[in-house]
DNA sequence: ATATAATGACTGACCAGTCAGTAAGTATTG
DNA sequence: CAATACTTACTGACTGGTCAGTCATTATAT
């Protein structure tokens, strides 16, 4: 017979709830790593009981795949938007600005790390993320390097080798940019430093005949 | 009293035991990560008892530690080994070719994951990883560039920026190759292939003037 | 004999998941 | 427009399993 004394105000909200839930979730797995994780925390992050979450998302797991497929539809919606924001419009370069403003903002940062940690151990999220991201990512980067071709833009590279090439530079700089604290050659560097940098070099390399 | 019947060829070997345990821990760290990693599971595949393994190592933490630095001790020499063994030669693109064999080693794969996973938990191994291994690297590979700049091989770039571009490049890749299997992209080409790809977009990025 | 190496059953803490119980909201009745 | 029963959202103490770390005991070596 279990004792209820205090009643701090509950709220029903039955409709906004698993909402909340994914938000304290991405927050705590960010934090911890699935495996440090306690679904304890995550209610207490989203001011509810943790039976509650239950209600919502029968396992742990199950929670986990929501917070992840969750952030990855995001993302590829982003990805959507930067594509047809520029209709036929200015080419790689106005994506990879896109792109560099996604990798900075906070949901790439707390995604990054249980993708690489987390995601091993679930092969079918590795498999969508590998196709509906990585795949489509490097699909659209090598028709916007292909073009450029075409365009006489940019020398005769191999458009998928470069696409694949500057994604890794992005991605691995989206990275490096978490970790400036650790990281004296790139502490005093502003993000927008960075991408200068990485365009100059992207340019260079594919051979761009104008800056 | 606990029982005991079975004494199945108990081997004393006091010396050999921290190295034994290591490899072990290595192995089980690298498969499943620091928090689904079992000491049993360490013990089991060491051939030796749990209780053995706290002879020597205090806590899982610290065996962890020890993993990491055994781990980037090696990677360390190797780098070494690399730099001696171009005494003032080949310059860069040595670099690189000594560079992408350690990365298409077992080592790389297995210590990748719980960098990026384990490392944030562990500040100051993440400090003494940053210093000593990214930092180092960094001003390796900038050394050498500047030296390209110097010998009219590379036009004038900032060899900074160069460098961690270039590092950014190979350590992405070397993550990539260990993923073929979901990537259709890279699935077909091999590890001397990729190679190849990054190195022409490399020149390509520094004005290398001749192949 | 004595010292050292190794063992593995055990304990104590931790935590995912459960469920009996409570509060909030809604429908029904007089 | 109560008082009532009924439904649904939510709660948090509890359970059962897991595992890091311990230690009394046993094996080997000298």
């Amino acid at each position: 017979m279990p004792r209820a004394q205090k009643a701090p105000a509950r709220r029903r909200a039955p409709e906004a709830r698993p909402a909340q839930i994914l938000e304290a979730a991405l927050d705590v797995f960010a934090e911890k790593g699935l495996a440090d994780a306690r679904i304890d925390d995550i209610a207490e992050r989203a001011g509810i009981a943790k039976g509650t979450i239950y209600l919502y998302f029968p396992t742990k797991d199950d929670l986990f795949r929501a917070v992840i497929r969750g952030t990855v539809v995001a993302e590829l919606e982003r990805a959507e938007v930067a594509r047809t924001a520029s209709p036929h419009g200015l080419g790689l370069e106005s994506f990879l600005t896109a792109y560099w403003r996604f990798i900075c903002s906070p949901t790439f940062e707390r995604v990054h790390r249980f993708l690489v940690a987390d995601l091993p151990n679930f092969p079918d999220l590795a498999r969508f993320y590998a196709d509906e991201v990585t795949l489509r990512g490097h699909r659209l980067v090598a028709a916007l390097v292909q073009r450029g071709i075409e365009q006489r833009l940019y020398r005769d590279v191999d458009p998928s080798a470069a696409a694949r090439i500057i994604m890794s530079i992005f991605v691995m700089h989206g990275v490096l940019r978490t970790k400036r604290h650790n990281l004296p050659h790139i502490a005093a560097l502003s993000d927008e430093q960075l991408f200068d940098q990485m365009l100059d070099f992207v340019r260079a390399a594919l051979g761009a005949s104008h800056s």
